[in-house]
RNA sequence: GGGGUCGUAGUUCAGUUGGUUAGAACGUCUGCCUGUCACGCAGAAGGUCGCGAGUUCGAGUCUCGUCGGCCCCGCCA
């Protein structure tokens, strides 16, 4: 089928363009068809543009016009006129002007789409994922590419000019039993082994460190087969970033750096630095959390001084079993119902608390069904440490540190919803959480493991506590937060073999065992590997803030569902016999 | 692995205590209509109530199972 190629987008037309010919091509997005003349607005990815078929205009094109339909594909030329006095459309940039058509090429027809496309669609998500290239084209989404095709600029740009090197990493490489799931990939030349698809390219560019590179970035796929989320999607993308000769306040520099262009070039907002920074234990300790959102205050506070020596059953054990008691304030909400608190209690044992204190403020007293447990100078204590007042209501959870702060961390952000303290276009909440902890115990296995990653490097001054107390050694690692998303994590590298050899020993890891597993890099620090460090971007999601989205779906091209299944092309599927053989397979 | 929630026309939804032929809006189709822009008017078609069992004289509605979407906990160095 012959057309001509487009003189003008159909976001481009204006009113100092009357009385040109133009040629725009591009799909039908609306029909209105009034018998005598009929109007259709015409679509592209610049913008729309109504052209206009008259029969007195063109006889011919009109008759030809009348078929058009949804989405039809069609190629016109025309003559720009201007509208009618009184018929101008505000709401379209075009809308000054109309296009009459002498000429109309028919390029493809199109089946009724399932959901209409433009934006503020009420399709399911189902639907829209089921159908992504009539999903895809809509300027809502459309808009979201565009954005994130921006970023990719932004970040290249900005690493480029301060003298780092894109360098590409392998997607086959070794599977390590360390971190997240691995997704495996048979190898057919070698009977019975995989590779696996890189969770980060962690080693690779601590190797390009000891290449030499100095500043290295990526922007890079990574995947992960873990449990999926709003934020979390089996592939996602990373800017991967590593550098040599540094430190921590080098690396977050650098990264403050590219957020302050990020935030000037996408919002036209300048932010303030430096960032503002939380050690992991204030972070868990205000905020339950080590993704604070911090856009809002109510801040958890520890009482355990408070009841110190309280009677209090549940108190007494929980402190002596070097538990904490955590308390949290919602002012004004002291008229809650029994029902809304029961309620808030559900919400926390289906998280899995053992149960909910709850006490109003009421003439300066605290009205509660534990208040009788409790002496008079602990209520006093208690509402002069939370600040509570009149008609204040607050909430205590007690337990295992972590995990109690943990809850009552879900159980302020639950509030802060319930009392509309987050407002969507506060200014941003950026923060580093530091400091965080080396190890991490593991139950299951009765042993010590990496928080981050066995190449994190601790605090000079806790190596010593390696030996005698790893739950206290801090890492020079670290997160940029942003609204309470994680979006950057690193550390400080080890670049020293012997504490290197203690981490692994720490960890549980012997030397055959470390070989076996992290050979490639133990072996490249042995010719002068230089100190080191980095982070990496979870890149889906600063789009996905940065196109006020809630989930990185919609800054995705084809992101799979929340089981991990891709609608539009049904994968995963089964797959022929012939393949598991020559792949050394068989399905259990 | 666990919790919550949803699944009815192409789409978004309503559907009472289990009871006649399952409704609405939008969309689609047909006819009329020369300045619409949510075009209008008149009419029509369109249903495996996710799927499978069960209870019942009778199931969209109740029970069990199962599949799928979304959110969360666990998990995600």
């Amino acid at each position: 089928m012959k057309f001509k190629a487009r003189t003008h987008t159909c976001g481009e037309l204006r009113e100092s363009d009357i009385g040109k010919n133009v040629v725009l091509n591009g799909w039908v997005a609306i029909r209105r068809d009034l018998g005598g003349v009929i109007f259709i607005e015409m679509r592209d990815r610049y913008g729309l543009t109504q052209i206009v078929f008259e029969p007195h205009y063109n006889l011919d094109t009109h008759e030809h016009g009348k078929k058009l339909r949804s989405e039809y594909v069609i190629s016109i030329e025309g003559k720009v006129r201007k509208r009618p006095e009184g018929t101008e459309n505000a709401l379209l940039t075009t809308g000054q002007i109309d296009v009459m058509v002498d000429k109309l090429i028919i390029l493809n027809s199109s089946e009724t789409p399932p959901f209409p496309i433009e934006d503020n669609i009420e399709a399911s998500e189902e639907l829209r994922l089921k159908y992504r290239y009539l999903d895809l084209r809509r300027s809502d989404m459309q808009k979201n590419l565009l954005l994130r095709h921006k970023m990719y600029l932004i970040t290249r740009k900005y690493f480029d000019a301060n003298n780092f090197i894109e360098v590409e990493t392998p997607i086959l490489l070794k599977s390590t039993p360390e971190g997240a799931r691995d997704f495996l990939v048979p190898s057919r030349l070698h009977k019975g082994k995989f590779y696996a698809l890189p969770q980060s390219p962690q080693q690779y560019k601590q190797i390009l460190m000891v290449a030499g590179m100095d500043r290295y970035f990526q922007i890079v796929k990574c995947f992960r087969d873990e449990d999926l989320r709003a934020d979390r999607q089996f592939e996602f993308t990373q800017i991967d970033v590593e550098m040599s000769f540094v430190d921590v306040e080098d690396i977050f520099k650098v990264v403050e750096g590219l957020m302050k262009v990020f935030y000037k070039e996408i919002m036209d907002y300048d932010i303030s630095l430096p960032v503002q920074r939380l050690t992991y234990d204030e972070a868990m300790e205000k905020y339950g959390n080590d993704k604070p959102d911090l856009r809002f205050g109510l801040e958890m506070i520890a009482l355990n001084d408070v009841f110190a020596n309280s009677a209090f059953k549940v108190f007494k054990d929980s402190i002596s079993n070097n538990g904490i008691v955590t308390g949290l304030l919602a002012k004004g909400c002291g008229d809650y119902t029994r029902n809304q608190l029961d309620n808030l209690t559900d919400f926390v044992k289906k998280l899995g608390a053992g149960g909910l204190i709850w006490m109003r403020v009421k003439e300066n007293n605290l009205e509660a069904p534990i208040a009788k447990f409790l002496s008079d100078d602990e209520k006093k204590n208690l509402i002069s440490k939370l600040g509570a007042q009149n008609g204040d209501l607050l909430f205590m959870l007690t337990g295992p540190k972590i995990k109690t702060l943990t809850l009552m961390g879900l159980l302020r952000l639950e509030m802060a919803k319930r009392m509309s303290l987050i407002n969507e276009n506060s200014k941003p909440a950026l923060l580093w959480v530091t400091d965080f902890p080396l190890f991490e115990w593991n139950e299951e296995t009765k042993k010590y493991s990496a928080m981050h990653h066995p190449f994190t490097s601790p605090r000079v001054e806790d190596i010593p506590l390696m030996d005698t107390d790893p739950g206290k050694v801090k890492a020079r690692a670290y997160d940029l937060v942003l609204n309470g998303n994680e979006i950057a994590g690193g550390s400080i590298r080890i670049h020293d073999s012997e504490l290197q050899s203690k981490m692994f020993k720490a960890i549980g890891i012997n030397e055959e065992e470390a070989q076996e597993k992290f050979g490639m890099l133990l072996n490249a620090f042995k010719y002068g590997a230089p100190p080191h460090g980095g982070i990496a971007f979870g890149f889906d999601r600063l789009a996905m803030l940065f196109a006020g989205r809630h989930s990185i779906r919609d800054v995705i091209a084809f992101p799979k569902t929340s089981s991990g299944m891709s609608l539009m092309d049904d994968s995963p599927s089964l797959v022929d016999e012939a393949q598991l053989t020559e792949l050394h397979l068989r399905v259990k």
